[in-house]
Order: C-alpha cells, then structure tokens, then sequence
DNA sequence: ACGTTAAGACCGACCGGACGGTATGGGGCC
DNA sequence: GGCCCCATACCGTCCGGTCGGTCTTAACGT
C-alpha cells in the first residue's frame, strides 16, 4: 500500500512535496532566522507552507513548540556528532582538532537554525529554556573534557583554565552566524580549519610548520 | 478626583533621583536583557521607572528609540576607547593585547547593553539596522588593522587571514554576557587577560615564559 | 460489492486581549 | 500667561490560539 501520495491542484506553492509537518518547521525556521521568533507571525508561517492555522495546530501544540522542536534537533545532532569523536580513537590534539572542525561546520551547515538559536532560546518558556540550557551545558562538558585531556598529559597548555577556553571557543563558533556567508568565499570547512587553528594556538600547539608570515 | 500630590523638596518625581529620561533608558535596557525587546510592553517600561506612557513618549518618539539609544550609546563608547588605543603607542603586540582586554572589559562593564545588543539588533528597523552595523564594522576595521600591523612586521603569524581572527575574537567578546556571571569567581580584567591570552596564542604569541602544562 | 463508521488531516472564521501609540489636559515654574 | 513635563484615558491593530466543520482514506461488517 502506498502511503499518502497525494497532489492537491490547488496549492499554489512549489515548495510541496514534502509532509506538511517537516515543512512547517522548515519554513517556521527561515522566518525565524530572518524576521525574529516575535517578528513572524504564525499566519506568516503558514501561508509561507501553503497552508492553514488549522494544519499548523495539528501538528504543533503552540508556536513555543516550533521554537523548541528547532533547538532540540540542532542539540541532539550536535552531541551525537561529538559524541562519537570524543569516543573516538587519536590524541587529545587529533581529537580536539576534529570536533573543533565539526562544530563549525555542523553548524554552518544549520545556519538557520544557530541563528534562532543564540537569538531567540530567552522567547521560550522558563522551563524549556532550563531543558536547553541543561543539554547546552553537557555539550559544554564534553568540549571540556577533550581539552583538560589534552592538558593532563601536557599536549595543551594550562596558561588559560579549560573552562574558559571552551566558553571562548564555543561562543566564537555561536555567533558565526553573525558574519559567514554561504556565498562568501570561505567553505564551512575552511572556516573549521582556520578556527580550529585558532584554538589550538591559544592552547600553545601548532601545526609542525609555520609560525611567522 | 484624587491627583496624586507630588512630593516635595523640588525633585522631579520619587522613585530614584536620576531624571526622568535617564531613568527610562536605564531601566529598559535592564529590562530587555532579561525578558527581550519583544518581551518588555512600554507599559513595563515605565512601570519599572515609576512614570507613565506620557512621559516615555516625551522624551522617545517610539520603543524602537530606546533600544537604538542603547546601541549608540554602548558603541560610541567602544569605538572611542578602541581608536585611543589603536593611536596611542608601542608595539602592535602590546597595543593588540590591550585592545583585546579593553574590549572585555568595557562589555562586562556594560553587561546588559552587550546582552540586548547581540539579541535584538534585528528587531529595529532596516535602516537604523543598517546604521548600526556600519559602525560595527568601523570597529571591525580598526582591530583587523591592528592585527594585519602585527602580521606585516613579522609579530603575528598569518597562518590564520585578519578578518577571519577578528571575527573569531569579537564573536568570543559579543556573546561573553551568554556565561559570564558578575558574581563569580573571575574579574573582569581577568577575562580580559585570559581571553587576550587566547588571541593572541592563535596568533603564535605567547608570554615569554611556559607553553607547557 | 456496498454501506457504515471512525479517525486523521486540514480549513478558516472567530475571539479575547495585549500592545504600541496618541489626544488631551492639568499643574508647576519662569 | 505661556511653556515644559508628564498623567490619564483611549484607540486601532494584530496576534496566538480555538473551534466546529469538511474531506479523504482505511477498516469493518454483511
């Protein structure tokens, strides 16, 4: 049995194709990051979905649960992603190096989503934002861990408390959004390397080549 | 009806002896640091400064007003500060460092106004928008220039392109106020130094003394 | 094969209220 | 008496959310 294929004529949108759901959240997402979670109305959302409040209300509870469901994704792939590198095999530098990396283009590859993020978590409810928060801060720990690692066995220097290097770095990555553009002509990869570079300078190691211009 | 009698001793209105005007621009800015631009009604606003709408709209031609006040205000102040350093003397290295820790420090020092800026920044309207971002990227152009004196002589490495550092190191600076708490163990001046530290290694630059743990 | 029922998907008119902003007027000071 | 400074009352709009209803599809009984 084929599962739901439906066409109807009489949406004037292209933009179908997908289930209404995972649409809605996709274009709640752009507005979002354009206009402000307060800028965009939920009217705005569905017409720019092709459909009804009524849809939206299916599926979501309220105009908070878009919000979230946005901050949840981009949190779960983000720790599952460093995850799996901090697990992984390699020395705290090789390890650190990769997550740096990814974290950056993870995120880049997810602009949209970053830039609610860090623009509009404090428009949620007080307990939602601690939930967030909560996640937030073991994602902040792992990063952490990486680096005291590399610490303890004297890969990193210790000038700078690990605590703060990770605040350092992970607001550096936070607010990337305020400046990269896809059109530019950096690659989110690029922009990985040159900040992981960056890091790991201020954490006294480079790379066996260079220092000076 | 029963007009409220004013007090007396000549002072404008009880409450706090600042006047009126300042008072409002004070309390809004504390007050879309914890709850958002969109967050805050007017009426919150003058609520807070013990007056009422009349006098918000005396002295402000609309919401909007407020919140650019506290945007020129705050960089105002910072292009200020970086251009007496920029210009003053010494090595590019200790100018550099300076400037780093300056930028910390007076954001601290001006917590709230930092916390509004990088959040709501797109709630205003597109020219003032526009207006805004181009004095931020006069302060942009300032540090970059700093950086790229230091790579020309040979101080800093150029592993890493200058925009791409300075963006790396105001994007640490803007979002400082998403974890720094006043009532915690660090300064100020300490995170200056430690985050200048963190610069300035990226830049293959360290204290003459340890790299190690 | 056909009718009946149930449920999911979605529509769209509507509501209560909050919000930014304004019009008007009164009181104190020169 | 004229001029700031500010209070009070009020307005139009917009917005999140609701609610009854319709259409489509799947399941079931006969």
């Amino acid at each position: 049995m084929a599962v739901r294929q439906k066409e109807s004529a009489g949406s004037p949108r292209a933009s179908a194709g997908r289930p209404v759901k995972e649409r809605l959240l996709r274009v709640a997402t752009r507005l979002f990051a354009r206009n402000g979670f307060e800028g965009t109305s939920v009217q705005d959302i569905v017409d720019a979905a092709g459909v009804t409040k009524g849809a939206m209300y299916h599926y979501y509870g309220s105009k908070d649960d878009l919000l979230y469901e946005v901050y949840h994704q981009l949190l779960t792939m983000q720790t599952t992603r460093l995850n799996d590198i901090v697990k992984g095999s390699g020395t705290p530098e090789e390890r650190l190096r990769a997550a740096a990396i990814d974290v950056v283009v993870s995120s880049l590859d997810n602009l949209d989503d970053m830039i609610v993020f860090f623009r509009s978590l404090h428009m949620l409810p007080e307990d939602r934002q601690t939930q967030i928060r909560a996640e937030r801060r073991a994602y902040h720990d792992q990063f952490k861990a990486l680096v005291e690692e590399g610490m303890a066995d004297g890969t990193f220097s210790s000038e700078v408390p690990a605590d703060v290097v990770v605040h350092y770095y992970l607001s550096a990555v936070n607010q990337i959004g305020a400046w990269y553009r896809p059109d530019g002509p950096l690659t989110s990869l690029q922009v990985g390397e040159e900040y992981s570079k960056l890091l790991l300078g201020g954490l006294g190691v480079w790379p066996s080549a260079v220092t000076g211009g």
